[in-house]
DNA sequence: ATCGTAATTTAGTCGCACCTAAAAATAATA
DNA sequence: TATTATTTTTAGGTGCGACTAAATTACGAT
């Protein structure tokens, strides 16, 4: 079935919603996602329960059926592939990607898109750390999550930032941390947030509250 | 100006019918191109005329102003970049490429375009021998022309091919053809349209009317 | 359990990009 | 030149994806 543009979106972001508060959407929230009005939201998720993709009823939310889960993964594994495209090959940082790849994600050409994934080396995660659907929509899952949350002892591997400022980005350089960075939490402040960790197994750093939220990371084991 | 896809193509029709043919651009015309109604072309170039991008009168048909020209380099740079892309990078067949860098062509960012011309090296030819415009909208420009119009004695280079079905891109490949391949013209038979040449100073070969009309070169000098 | 507020849907409108049918202008031909 | 044929435009209509305003449903607090 051929889906316009906009379908597309409001698929991907009941994905996303559904993902993040493991409930029904509502119109609302959908709404708030594309700043639009409610009143439209529930036009379109008409639509697209007539096409079968949602389940929609009445003042009850929408979730995706089957055929609109499989949509959404496949967009998000196109745009994640194009992030890693756009950081790897075309020098982009890392918070400059989202918005190219929003529309980049849209192009219909199952070559392209399996081309691209070869291209790339077959990537498992984007630039930000999060994993890449196969071709059947399968993800690979791991633990994410903020290096200020890591307790003492642990070993994190850095597998993203959230916002990348240059400043931020010349800052990690500095202190030798990049993605596949091994980080060994050797002492948390809580007065002030700031952590210490040894890069890999090398020097010791200290990093504020700032910079330990920033960094995405997953654990070992 | 943020202008639609469709109005994009509306654009690049019109200035690829004007290359063409050198007239005005009747509505049938582009009616005929995208397999639309001439009605509805009317009601696209008044629009178009509002935004100052192209000269239309009444019955006397559409023509590019400077802004609507401009347009249409950008996107026939974006497209044949694309081209250059998905052919050299991709293992696209010089065939399969059109339908992907018609959707291509149409992403807006600047940056994307730039870091892609330098990724590719700044190619100046797509993989057809069309030449890309420049980020100012420059064209060189080649005379490029069927290998079976060649005058003897005239030395050719290949820069593209007109279709290109696997059968064919194996037979060149076995007779040594690529890109920038030089063929010398050694002798035309009239009566059935062959003509031999030398490939690359070396193997002499003689190829059909078939080959030779498909083959794009452009001449030394 | 009811009442008031918040969330959601319905009804009607608008621009875009197409359509059909009919009218008008232009071009071709006797 | 007058008539016919072709091209082009106008007028009015449709689905998509947004809107506003008004009606309806659901929910939280008393």
């Amino acid at each position: 079935m051929e889906l316009s543009t906009s379908e597309e979106n409001y698929i991907k972001a009941i994905f996303k919603i559904t993902e993040r508060t493991g409930e029904k959407v509502s119109t609302n929230a959908l709404a708030e996602e594309f700043s639009i009005k409610a009143a439209s939201v529930t036009d379109m998720v008409q639509r697209l329960g007539e096409k079968s993709l949602v389940h929609y009823e009445k003042y009850k939310g929408v979730s995706l059926l089957e055929a609109g889960e499989s949509v959404a993964k496949q967009l998000i594994r196109k745009h994640r592939l194009w992030e890693v495209f756009l950081v790897e090959k075309l020098n982009f940082s890392w918070d400059e990607v989202h918005e190219v790849a929003e529309q980049l994600e849209h192009i219909r050409s199952p070559k392209l898109t399996s081309e691209l994934d070869a291209f790339l080396n077959y990537p498992k995660y984007d630039p930000h750390g999060d994993p890449i659907p196969d071709k059947e929509g399968r993800i690979q899952a791991r633990i994410k999550l903020n290096l200020s949350k890591v307790q003492k002892g642990r070993i994190a591997e850095v597998i993203g930032v959230e916002e990348s400022e240059d400043d931020f980005l010349r800052f990690l350089s500095r202190i030798g941390v990049q993605l596949g960075t091994k980080l060994e939490v050797l002492d948390r402040f809580e007065y002030d947030g700031s952590v210490v960790v040894q890069v890999d197994d090398e020097r010791e750093v200290t990093l504020s509250e700032k910079v330990a939220t920033n960094l995405w990371v997953t654990l070992e084991q």
